[in-house]
DNA sequence: AAATATTTTTAGGCTTGTCTAAAAATAAAA
DNA sequence: TTTTATTTTTAGACAAGCCTAAAAATATTT
């Protein structure tokens, strides 16, 4: 049916408009797309003409971008592979979750259903991925979460980690030092009124977090 | 140190040229090149431009290219890293040994030394590819292998398979119809001095081997 | 050795994906 | 409602990889 060639710069534009659109729904200007694609304002209209003649997504002038029906697909396809081959990196391959991103990011290029699968499969079929984001399924279906932002907890809550807002290595490493990995077990014991700092009980030990790693952790409340 | 950048396309030339100068030592001409990459002679003459001036090659007008030492590098890294995809796909996938040429045309591109090593654990450090070919290590070293073609077996004689000459799914899905998958034992009862065809016998039942057929298989004589 | 055939290179062109600088459109401020 | 600032698009360039057609070099025949 649809035969039409897709290149992987395309792909990533695809994802970096569903990224977007994902933290800040309604159309995504070129500037936001620009910095996201770390290209230039020049770069990103250049790329949107193009996927709007492929009909991937619909553009207007001026007013920003949004994904078609098949660009939502081919974005989807590329977020599941990519949170696919995280979870094989990690599971299999003794991977931290703060050095799987740059891989996955090659890796989700690669094309052929079939492997997708059969990595699906291999895997065990996980519904998420290392950093607690959802994995779409084959079909393109998302699985609804009810997640928190663990500054939303009140003193004496607890709550299990589900997942983060911030993936870049520094993030990820310095919560593992914490003893913060996903499904780790934390207490808010208080919050500081001043700096929204977090003191709380991990296990054992005590800790405080400040309000940027607060912001950037979700917990499931217990 | 070395810091140059290789584009997926420069690999493939890299490796092509490689291949060719196996088979066929000596200088490598422009038009197998070609023929190889599937592209024109006037393409192929600007890459060896290109990658003469990345000092990947040493080229010589008219007289052919021969891989430099840092060209070699490259190209043997990416057969070891086709090569160990192939294995993986296969023994933690379950694809078939025909399936996974162009899957492993892709996963060779990606980059990351660290990757590589652990997926090389992963599956258990093989030395030998799907389709009996030797997988260089880490180094760059390559496995001797005594292997025979199957065409010099004597009447008689017993051998177990160990490579194929012709990797074309046509070829090797043949092959596993006829029970002659890698490490299968098979005996030469019969050759026919007129076609080169040759009567053996896999395992309890007989069948009967084209010259071209017996000209891809190798084989370790028993 | 000259003519012919083959191989290889050059010339010129095209697409993709990027850039910078300038122009145009839109939004915000005075 | 002008003026100013910001955002976005256009214009023009460039490198990588590919192509076809023509020219040049090399090899083979006669
Ligand atoms: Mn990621
Ligand atoms: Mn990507
Ligand atoms: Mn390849
Ligand atoms: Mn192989």
């Amino acid at each position: 049916m649809n035969a039409l060639l897709i290149t992987s710069a395309e792909e990533n534009y695809l994802k970096a408009i569903f990224k977007i659109a994902e933290k800040d729904p309604g159309a995504v200007l070129t500037n936001a797309l620009a910095a996201e694609m770390g290209t230039s304002a020049a770069s990103a209209t250049d790329m949107l003409k193009r996927l709007s003649d492929k009909k991937l997504v619909v553009y207007e002038k001026y007013r920003g971008v949004k994904l078609s029906e098949a660009g939502n697909r081919i974005a989807t396809n590329l977020i599941r592979k990519h949170r696919l081959w995280e979870v094989f990196l990690v599971d299999k391959l003794g991977f931290a979750w703060d050095e799987v991103h740059d891989f996955a990011e090659q890796l989700e290029h690669i094309q052929g259903e079939q492997l997708t699968e059969r990595l699906d499969d291999f895997i065990g079929n996980p519904r998420f991925d290392p950093h607690g984001d959802p994995i779409p399924d084959a079909q393109g279906k998302w699985l609804r979460r009810t997640q928190t932002r663990f500054l939303t907890l009140a003193s004496g809550q607890r709550g299990i980690i589900t997942g983060v807002d911030d993936h870049s290595p520094g993030f990820l490493q310095y919560l593992g030092e914490l003893g913060l990995g996903l499904g780790a077990e934390l207490e808010l014991l208080e919050r500081t009124a001043y700096d929204q700092s977090s003191k709380v009980r991990i296990g054992a030990h005590h800790a405080v977090l400040s309000e940027k790693v607060g912001q950037n952790l979700f917990v499931r409340i217990l």
